[in-house]
Formats: C-alpha cells, structure tokens, sequence
DNA sequence: CTGAAACCTGAACCACCTTTCAAGTTTATT
DNA sequence: AATAAACTTGAAAGGTGGTTCAGGTTTCAG
C-alpha cells in the first residue's frame, strides 16, 4: 500500500485529486515541450491545467519535481512502444528493422517527448543517462542473442549497440523532428 | 574593412577592447560550460574575466547573443580539427577511421565544447541545426566519393551520413563523455 | 600636450517567477 | 446531517539576475 515517497506524501486521496494530477501532468508536458524548460512557468502550466497558481504546490514540490516526474513517465513510454513493437518470433536482423521502425513512429507521434528528454541533459543529468544506459543495454542484448544464434557475427557488446542507438536517434532527429519535404519517410 | 553588422558595433577599437573582449568569450565559456546557460550568470563572467559587470555590454547586447558567438566559434573550431585530421591521399575507409577517431581526440581535449554546443539545441536552435547539418554534408561527401571510387557500395547519401554522424555522437558521448573504468579507449 | 573617443565601473533598476499561506470550497465518511 | 480531510484559491512574499546608466579612467591621434 505505502509507495516510495522521500518525505512528504503528495499522492492525491480522491478522485477529483487524481484528476487534477493529471491535468497538471499533461500541462506540464506541453508547456515544457513548447517553451522548453528554463521559459516554461508554473503559472503556465496551471493555466493550461485550468487551475490556480497554488494548486500545483498540493501534487509537486517545485518545478524540477514536475519535471523529472515527466522525464520517467516518458522514459517508461518509450520503452514500452518498444517493447510491444517487438515480437519473439522474429529473426535477429528484422528485430532491428522493426525497432528503428517502431522508434521513428513513435518519435513521430510524441515529438515533444523528444525535447523533453533531451532537455533533461541539463535540467536532469540522472534521468537522461539512466534513460540512454537502459535502452542501450536493451539493444546490447539483443546484439548478443543474435550473435549466439548465428544471424550476427559474435562479440557484439556495448560499443556497438551505443553506435546502433546513436544512428537511430540521429535518423530521427533529422527525418522525424525535422523533417522535410522530399525526405524519405513513407517509402521502404 | 567593415564587419557584419546588424545594428550597433561593439567590435573593440583599441588593443586593450581586444583583450578584454578575449577575456569575456573565454571566461563566457568556461561558465557556461561549468554552470549550464540557465545556472550561468553574466556577474558569474565578469568575475571570471576579472573585470566589472557592466564592462560586460560594452561587448555583447545580451546573454544570448555571447551564447550564440561562442556556438559559432566552437562549431568554427571543430570543421578545423576535422578537416586538420584527413589528409586527401587516404582511403574511404580509412578517411572514416581517422576522422571517429579525431572526432573523439577533440571531444576528449575539449568535453565544454561538446556541452555548449548540445545545449544550444535550446538557447539557439538555428545554430545547433546548422552545425549538424554542415557536418552532415561534410560526410555525405565523403561516402558518395567512397562510391565513385568503388571503395564503398554506389547511393550513399544523407541517410547513411546521419546515421554514421549520429554513431559518432554517441560513441563520444559514452565512452568520452561518460568514460567510465574498463572502456575500451586506449587500444584499437 | 590636449581633447575626444573608447573603455571601465558598480550601484540601482526592474521585470519576472517560484514558492508560501491563510482562508474558502468540495468530497468522503460516519 | 455533521465533521474532518482533501483540495483549491490567488494575493503577496521573497529572490534572482539581466540590463542600464551616469560618472570616472585610459588610450590614442593630431
């Protein structure tokens, strides 16, 4: 029943409560992808929240509470989307295909995560390199797996999954975040 | 004889306005580079530089506007280290090798540079975008000669060449920035 | 040497924003 | 229905730090 909470409790109790959790958790998420996290404000947020100034004191105990809350909450969506993407079934290399896949479309379809997460580089150094260490010890392992099965050559490890997350992210970056006209994106 | 100029000129006219002006761009990044843009402050600059506050606008107009002339002079600084590095009478191949391998000596000999110009993916995204994309085409370049020379397989292009950028990055990133015990660095 | 332009100084101004809090309202419980 | 707990409100406290400016000092051409 009792959660992990450092000191003071901030869980809300009611329904209504839970509610405005919410909506201050989604305020906060385009306030932040919008303006970026130095230019976002509090009252911002409660305005696209729809509640008062003060409200955000009852759930958050300051601005960089919010937003290590919302770097987790993004992380664990990402890894999620990947995850449901994958299929056990599937050989080593078309694992990797669909995984590239699954990133750009959700890159696509959740841009302001992207700047979020890169935000926390600086706002949350701890957030930004768990989240990378855990997707790249994803990718590792399925390096490996296709190393032991024969599909990959062996002694793929570290170097090689961070080389692999690397180009993915730069992929999406500049075909998904800023993509162009032109770009190739909705062919093969 | 006459530089860019938007509006008013604040280039130094005596030899002591260029030393100070030195002063301030070195001590601008070392702060920033130490405290982040948010966390750094131009009294923070100044002390650095050893001279008053308000010296500071005799130079810049702004906080931003050192931030961005700093981005460009270290963009400036790592297309030289590149181009220093590669020597025309190498391979492909080789021309790849040598030129990870100058990358990660400069991210190495100069980590600020790389928190800098990551940073100004927020305080001043038209810099960021264009140093990427100028070192994106710098590569592609290459990978379509490696083509013509049948060095590398024909249709190489942007793609390929944001993807080997965005290895590079990452591989910096993990095992300079980050460099923990026990990475492999030192040897082949 | 002399005057003007360049440069330097730092206190004060000012705009903005996070955070607090006392008082009021709603919800859950008995 | 009554009471306590949860929740909401928004004005104001409290801080911070970018920017300005009037007055002083240094540099340099003539």
């Amino acid at each position: 029943m009792s959660q992990v909470q450092i000191s003071n409790d901030k869980t809300p109790r009611t329904e209504r409560g839970r509610r405005t959790l919410r909506k201050l958790l989604d305020a906060a998420a385009t306030e932040f992808a919008d303006k970026g996290f130095h230019e976002a404000s509090i009252s911002g947020i409660t305005r696209r929240a729809g509640v008062a100034l003060g409200t955000f004191y009852t759930y958050y105990d300051s601005k960089d509470a919010v937003f290590r809350a919302l770097v987790s909450d993004m992380s664990a969506g990402v890894g999620r989307a990947a995850r449901e993407a994958l299929d056990p079934g599937m050989g080593a290399l078309e694992v990797e295909r669909v995984a590239l896949r699954a990133f750009l479309a959700f890159a696509a379809e959740h841009k302001e995560i992207y700047r979020i997460i890169d935000e926390a580089e600086f706002v949350d150094p701890e957030s930004y390199r768990t989240h990378y260490e855990t997707i790249g010890a994803r990718i590792e392992e399925r390096l490996q797996r296709g190393g032991e099965s024969g599909e990959f050559i062996r002694g793929l490890g570290a170097p090689e999954a961070w080389a692999l997350m690397g180009m993915n992210v730069f992929l999406g970056l500049r075909y998904v975040i800023w993509a162009r006209e032109g770009d190739p994106d909705s062919d093969e």
